[in-house]
DNA sequence: ATATATGCAAACGCTTTGCATAGAG
DNA sequence: CTCTATGCAAAGCGTTTGCATATAT
């Protein structure tokens, strides 16, 4: 190595201490620089797209376009509340035996699965209550 | 009105005679050009957007950012081949008890979903196989 | 006349890349 | 000296919009 990944480095800690949250690019920036880290967003592209090549984080997208990253951990699936528009990891709903049988019936192969479920989360059902 | 809407009704009689297919809007510029319908792109645009807008279509958004476009019918998921990057619909694998569990345990609420597979499809699995 | 459909071209939003600079080994 | 990280600015790419024109009612 010739200098020190200073970006990757701190998404990777800014990530780690917040990882229920999905990140669009413009988060990351913002978080980083609330950090006092003050990257050019095109460095923070590089950055990110270098931690999801090496594994560390996943990036999705969305419905509006935009691209989400987040921690690679266990896998879940998410939910994509209209009111907060938060994407929030919960929990997997597939039936790995019914995902299975389609395989086995069609002849096609699955490596991944990407579900957002879309609707209201709990605090934003909450405060609507309220 | 005012004038006939060439593009929409061209745009419906297209995808009903194929849709088991998910196209994207240049697929669709490319389909009508076949029939001998010359229309702009933006026009295509329009004409789909209007088109999902009545609910007579539904719009996706694949990772690759593209739009898709595909025949409003029976609920289904997709398969994204990654081969040949066709998106397939495919039956619903969600576990429906396992989705209500959710919303109950969770206090949120689900009022669609959007599931897509990512792997190979059975063509292109054959295809390979021989 | 009025309202809508269409084409053309330009604006847009987000992503991605080229190039020059800087700093660690 | 070499190799990578970064910033800056510009290019890309698909989507979306403004405006003028055409056409059916």
């Amino acid at each position: 190595m010739a200098r020190t990944p200073i970006v990757s480095t701190a998404l990777l800690s800014l990530m780690r201490e917040r990882h229920h949250h999905a990140w669009t690019l413009e988060d990351l920036q913002a978080g980083l620089a609330g950090r006092d880290v003050a990257a050019d967003f095109s460095s923070v592209f590089r950055a990110a797209e270098k931690l999801a090549a090496a594994g560390d984080i996943r990036k999705l997208t969305l419905e509006d376009g935009r691209a989400r990253f987040e921690l690679r951990d266990a896998h879940h699936d998410h939910l994509h509340c209209l009111r907060c528009d938060e994407l929030i990891p919960v929990p997997c709903v597939i039936d790995q035996a019914a995902s299975a049988a389609f395989e086995a019936e069609s002849g096609s192969r699955v490596a991944e699965h990407s579900l957002v479920l879309t609707g209201t989360c709990a605090t934003c059902q909450d405060n609507n209550a309220s």
